[in-house]
DNA sequence: TCGATAGTTCGAAGTTAATCGAACTACCGA
DNA sequence: TCGGTAGTTCGATTAACTTCGAACTATCGA
């Protein structure tokens, strides 16, 4: 379970990270509801592709997932983010879910 | 030579258009010079690999083509994608090249 | 019309990524 | 210690992306 340090994390690596509808709905939901455990932020898709995804959003340093008993809690690393990359995370939530229906 | 309206430009395909590290350095580039062909842009990679990259960029609708004699000129779609998507394109351009060195 | 120049398209090869079942690990409660 | 719950890891499959040479298209100038 590997966090980069902020001087590691990436731009491409984050925006690659941001750029699959899943995930973006995964840090959606993490921006609404502050921190959530994977088991609900999965929409019923299966674990290990859920597990995936959110590998690749914390090896980006978009969250951070924390373990809490058997539960793994995850929020994103904001301060963090919003230090390196000023505004990018806002942006990125305030876009529309579709640019058009 | 497809140029999305607007209304058809997604933010998952924009941020996959951007998370690689050849075309950022495109749009950076495009950025500050505001417009150049396709050969001031290619930083000694082959032609047949530039193109590949201009067309996901343009397929994203992060860039317009516009065909000038035989160049080709490349400028950044920078009023549709702030109204589309407020705030990103600036975030991704003022980020540093590396978040770290 | 011939050549040169600027890009695109095609095709092949190699790489990376997404998906998901199955097996595994870790922790908690009874 | 036995089960259940929450996620991870592994492995296989399929799909998508990157790279780049070669062939192609289009335009300009002589």
């Amino acid at each position: 379970m590997r966090h980069p340090k902020p001087e590691d994390i990436e731009l491409a690596r984050v925006l690659h990270a941001l750029s699959d509808p899943v995930r973006l709905d995964v840090v959606r939901q993490l921006d609404r509801e502050g921190q959530a455990t994977c088991a609900a932020l999965d929409g019923g898709r299966p674990k290990s592709s859920m597990s995936h995804h959110f590998r690749v959003l914390r090896d980006a340093g978009v969250l951070r997932t924390r373990t809490d008993g058997t539960a793994h809690m995850n929020e994103l690393r904001r301060a963090e983010l919003d230090s390196l990359f000023p505004g990018l995370l806002q942006a990125v939530l305030k876009a529309p879910q579709r640019s058009a229906g």
